[in-house]
DNA sequence: TTATATGTTAATGTTTGGTTAATGTATAAA
DNA sequence: TTTATACATTAACCAAACATTAACATATAA
């Protein structure tokens, strides 16, 4: 659909590799601008504004740290993963210090760097999204409004929820993706932790799955004694 | 470059062997201070931080065991070592009960001392990865999310965990390359060790090494007695 | 060799979750 | 006062997930 493209800052001296993994991170689904050296890189960050920054330690002018720095005094939030030739620790630990997020030696595999930035970007954006004045939720081809506890989905006649099942979903919508953890449920909503809470809880479990069903892109997985998880399978780009 | 050597406290109330111990780790670039029984100890760790500690089990007014305490209530994080001549099961329990990280038996051979040293302050301070907010884990192509308690590999569908397998393979992958020692896991996992507890804990190892067979670079070995260890062959260039 | 440790699969036992229906409770309409 | 209603809880039953124990094969160390 109209989701945007996450941003990734790259910032890689040597233009061949730089040009390489800019294309594969392209090829999967990033917009990504490449710098080709420290300076350039400070400039662009300032320019605009990125989901994440990958950068090269070690570069001409201004090496990987320093721009690090820069980086963090504009931006406390970022995600920064470092590229590095070296493994010695000393490194990546002032990598830590200067606030990365994460670290990779090259050679490194390319699945490898993926993932990194996948699991960085959804954590970044999941802690961002607890603001408790919001009441309108996306999910999937759904939309809850919380506050009239509505559920509509499409063209379809809208689900008047209960107040525990409207609290219940909007949890699980702040926790999209993630655990949201059964006790965080009883204590919050139930105010309460106990064996016919926990009953209770899962009664609303199910009469949730029945509502979200209409969509198989969207689901509510449980993780054996811990809580439940509500997962949005990616749309399909067109 | 500047690093600072590691700074080690040895506590060991044989003089003669603490004396020959201390020269030898000061040759292999660590900093130690000596001191000669439990109490001495003590009154050394207070006035400075150290990177580990390597404790004499017997040693008279205080014991290995009791120095210990004393100092997990400092600090929870500090490594420590044991050093014994006893061999006796219910001694090396007590250790990982206290909050050992590892163990020897004296006499042993000095180059597995500095290999246990290295591998233990690395796998400290190299501080992601005591991190408890870090959840996820690169193990070869794997990749371990300990929060949802999935592992997947490459396009693969993801495998999902047990508590008991996602718990285990943590702790193995925090040993990577290195001894996980079997009543460490026994101590920390199943929170108990007897004949029936370890037999569990085989039979978990046992589908680790099932779900771990795709990937022929990664691999459970056992260490006869002592424990299992996580090997991982050659990572590929991108 | 002999005792002990480990590898592995299957059987058993226990806890947690999925689901539907019955029951309880409060509120407001008839 | 009844009755309808919306909602929440409890009950009951079954299935899935998980953990342990058993059983037997194999490996290792002394």
């Amino acid at each position: 659909m109209e989701t945007e493209n996450k941003k990734i800052l790259l910032v890689e001296d040597d233009q061949n590799f730089g040009a390489i993994l800019k294309d594969y991170l392209m090829l999967n689904d990033f917009d990504v601008i490449l710098a080709k050296n420290g300076m350039e890189g400070f400039e662009k960050f300032k320019k605009d504004t990125y989901d994440l920054c990958i950068l090269d330690v070690m570069m001409p002018y201004k090496d990987g740290y320093t721009l690090a720095k820069e980086i963090r005094e504009k931006n406390k939030e970022v995600p920064i993963i470092f590229l590095t030739a070296k493994s010695m620790k000393e490194d990546v630990l002032k990598g830590y210090k200067v606030g990365a997020d994460d670290y990779l030696n090259k050679p490194f595999d390319s699945e490898v760097l993926l993932m990194k930035i996948r699991a960085i970007i959804q954590r970044k954006s999941s802690d961002t999204k607890t603001d408790p004045t919001k009441f309108e939720f996306q999910i999937g081809k759904f939309h809850l409004n919380s506050k009239l506890r509505f559920l509509t989905y499409e063209g379809e006649e809208p689900i008047k929820l209960s107040p525990k099942e409207n609290e219940l979903l909007k949890m699980l919508i702040l926790h999209e993706n993630d655990l949201m953890p059964r006790e965080l449920a009883l204590t919050k909503i139930w105010r309460d932790d106990n064996y016919f809470t926990s009953r209770s809880m899962d009664v609303y479990i199910a009469k949730l799955r029945k509502y979200l069903k209409i969509d198989e892109n969207v689901e509510i997985l449980n993780i054996h004694g811990e809580g439940f998880r509500l997962v949005v399978k990616n749309a399909v780009p067109a």
